[in-house]
DNA sequence: TTGAAAGCGCTAACAA
DNA sequence: TTGTTAGCGCTTTCAA
């Protein structure tokens, strides 16, 4: 049974060899005002002492605590899983840890979120915007008091700061465009809440597309759910009850796109050849299912990964008046699996 | 265009109000000895200055951070994504944040992690040991540290720390008595690698289970591979060129089902009727697949809450001798979907 | 019921 | 090249 280390100090260090613990400080943070051979000294006694620097404590003296705070809806959605796998990815290779904090897309858990992160004295927000929330004041608390923010996904114009999206509106034109060249006419498009931007973005560009090609918006066709299965079952079951069914479906995301799908298989109609279907988002389960379901693919690790570096650019610029947020739009990528091809 | 808010302190609190920072601090923690009065004052001051209490600062002081370190092998796999949200919720309600570290599968990320968690002076870290570690000496530190380990999910018992497991010998077992129960009885398993307790675990629960029933285990019926879907398909070849094929297959895990099932696919059989296919881990595509994956459910969120349990636990235990680490085992859940279900 | 003073562990300005 | 000193913001012991 191996002992027990005690917490070992700066101070500890410089005991055992005689010196300071601003010198012990210096050696060990490579200061070129030291002697190579304190330095080596130094870091001998480090290893043998087995110390480890308290982060804290430096933190609290440098006013920088080397971690970005997450904010997200739900570490459960793939989507966000990857975003985090990329946000890391850059985070870690700058010295930087990450904090994550879950809203289950309400407004009250993100608001607590923001507080917690300020008084962890992150060093800059990353943020997913809830479904839930339209009072943006913990956002600009965020701004107010200096610290960088960076929204992915989820963002705000209004809110004046950086951001990474990808183009829905491009997204959802593509995957329109497609439908209307494998021949179909009646596309229905299931949407989702108006007040998110990326949601609204979608639908014009499926209002768009169908302008461009000469084909008139039919309001029957276009139903809005909340963004879930069930809601793309029952949005799907409306569309099935109208006069004339569309023989195809833009939907604003995949689950959605999977009820969808449910309910078009019950009512006994055939995907592509009935009705033909495109979701977005890309989630795992689309490639496997049966038919296969087009999609429009999203650039997720990328996200996170350009979120993060938009932190830091941010954060290394944070003193100066003439640095700009920047925004990035991502290209998304139509992925044209079975659902949607007709022979 | 708001100001930006300069950094308020307890100092600043106490000059508005002529009083002693030490008072502010006993008011805002509320403290007995404090009077209402007073108390009332502190915190209307507090809020019209905008006060946020630096976590940092007061962390320094008390030699607690209020913060659990997570590594996980990856944010990307559903499975973490669903453990880190049931981790999140108990650490929320306890007023703890979470950091995340992701290792990628890889030994030496592994180590990074725990270094960095433990100069971030983490409450305690909860982990999950990736595919790649063998040495484990990094563990072994924290626990001379004093920094409660909790291990979730892969777990090594030699460790001596608590952790949460499913059950995955119980898992298996059911599994595979499930396909006998449907009549097979050449029933292969592809499995992964065997210094990963869990896979160990389920090869062994295939074992027994063929062995109570009195099928003969045959050592042709099981290959090994690495846990993904091309070495599922790779295995299921294997299986598929021998001179009798096997009527079953229960695979380690839903990637590997799904690469098998691919395989089976090309090679014109029909399942579940030529072969039937369990897996294990309830991934969320294999409901939506045709046809749908039957799988072993393994309770994640609740592992994620249990594990977060479980770390308060050791932490409020921490001075206390005679306090013994715990083993939690989940109980999972046989879903039994069409992938095996035979008329 | 409140104040004075010290200290958590680290780093930086200044001095030597 | 190294030491001295002060202080980041908070909490707590001791004293009043």
């Amino acid at each position: 049974m191996s002992e027990i280390i005690l917490k070992v100090t700066l101070m500890d260090i410089a005991r055992e060899l005689n010196i300071t613990a601003a010198t012990v400080s210096r050696a060990l943070n490579d200061h070129p005002a030291i002697k190579d051979a304190t330095k080596k000294l130094v870091k001998e006694a480090a290893q043998k002492l087995q110390y480890q620097p308290n982060k804290i404590a430096s933190s609290l003296r440098l006013g920088k605590s080397n971690i970005i705070g997450v904010i997200i809806p739900s570490a459960e959605i793939n989507f966000f899983g990857s975003v985090i796998h990329g946000i890391e990815k850059v985070a870690n290779e700058n010295n930087y840890n990450v904090l994550i904090y879950q809203t289950n897309e309400l407004y009250e858990y993100e608001k607590r979120g923001v507080q917690t992160f300020l008084q962890s004295q992150v060093d800059g927000v990353l943020a997913s915007i809830s479904k839930d929330t339209i009072n943006l004041d913990h956002y600009s608390e965020i701004k107010k008091r200096g610290v960088p923010l960076v929204l992915f996904d989820r963002a705000i114009d209004t809110l004046g700061v950086s951001a990474v999206v990808v183009d829905d509106y491009a997204g959802a034109f593509a995957a329109t465009k497609h439908l209307i060249q494998q021949g179909c006419r009646r596309i229905a498009h299931i949407g989702g809440q108006q007040h998110v931007s990326i949601f609204n973005q979608r639908l014009k560009g499926y209002i768009d597309a169908l302008n461009v090609f000469g084909i008139p918006v039919d309001d029957d066709l276009i139903v809005y759910g909340k963004v879930s299965i069930d809601s793309g079952r029952d949005c799907m079951n409306k569309l099935l009850a109208l006069a004339i069914i569309p023989d195809a479906v833009f939907a604003v995301e995949d689950f959605t796109a999977l009820g969808a799908m449910q309910s078009i298989k019950a009512a006994n109609k055939k995907i592509p050849d009935d009705i033909a279907i495109v979701g977005f988002a890309n989630e795992p389960f689309g490639e496997y299912m049966s038919p296969s379901l087009s999609t429009v693919n999203q650039q997720t690790v990328q996200m996170g990964e350009e979120a993060a570096k938009l932190f830091f650019e941010s954060f290394h610029n944070r003193n100066r008046f003439d640095y700009n947020p920047r925004k990035l739009v991502l290209q998304p990528e139509l992925i044209c699996r079975q659902s949607s091809l007709k022979k």
